[in-house]
DNA sequence: TTACAATTGCAACTTTATTGCATTTAAAAT
DNA sequence: ATTTTAAATGCAATAAAGTTGCAATTGTAA
């Protein structure tokens, strides 16, 4: 459940593997999220970025990371916007983020469940999928111990 | 696709039933719903009561609705709330609304799959499911004729 | 008709998100 | 080292979605 990319730590060849400046802004956003094995909510990382940097700045880190496939965004049942690393291979123009979502009840977080997958589906006469996303509501094994 | 509920158009008899009062901006609510193939969004629900009630009003109406059962309430992937009619054998502390939705990217509807049923599902040691819900995304039969 | 709880409307507020623009800065070129 | 400049940031203003408190109104049961 914790991703490949970041692991090393080495935020700033990261970022420029990908044409991005290496700056603070960025650099904090990605120490936050290696260290975690669930996604974070929007309104948590503001919080946790502090007033160190801008909201509005936060908000384009955050687009620039989904746009270079080096994070992607889930929106979980409340409405909410989490961001969790991307998994092993998604690039600029092609995300391989189709895995499920589990949103714990009691402490709210949202985890990425990469191993697991989707059998297929059939939909009605005139009806074209693109793309698929599962979402899990119940308790998460952390929650679960207690 | 469309509901059993609010087919007969005797919309103060549900109220009654729900033991709710009869008034203008529920009547209004039911009426748009009861007319539609597709889940509605809580911006364009507000657009078509126009004026005639007030904002807070429509809030308060859709989570009354949603708590007795007669609508269920459905955020789409962007994080937009949708509303749709509840099927059949919804009742006040019991839902049964567990079907795909499937959001259109071109006319941006959203439809209740009603009749689709999801397959078991193995989690993670730990992780208990309280409930399922899958969404589709892609293009809806009305879109895909064009 | 009256009485009263339920419902509504209004004002104020919060949170999430976006846009335009001036300023700053990382990094490439000299 | 300095210069250069596109990229990135910070700030102010704005918008949309949703919530809360409270006074006024109204549906309905007595
Ligand atoms: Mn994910
Ligand atoms: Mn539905
Ligand atoms: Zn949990
Ligand atoms: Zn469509």
């Amino acid at each position: 459940m914790t991703s490949r990319v970041l692991n090393d730590k080495d935020f700033a060849g990261l970022l420029q593997r990908n044409q991005l400046k290496v700056t603070a802004p960025r650099l904090g956003v990605l120490k936050i999220m290696a260290d975690r094995d669930s996604a974070i909510s929007q309104p948590v990382l503001e919080k946790l970025m502090g007033a160190e940097v801008d909201r509005v700045t936060l908000y384009r880190v955050l687009k620039t990371f989904e746009e270079k496939g080096i994070l992607h965004k889930v929106i979980d049942l409340n409405g909410t916007a989490h961001y969790a690393i991307c998994s092993s291979n998604c690039s600029e123009h092609n995300h391989q983020d189709e895995h499920f979502h589990f949103n714990c009840t009691q402490c709210k977080q949202v985890y990425c469940l990469n191993d697991m997958h989707l059998p297929a589906i059939h939909l009605p006469e005139g009806f074209e999928a693109a793309s698929v996303s599962l979402s899990i509501t119940g308790v998460c094994n952390h929650c679960s111990k207690e």
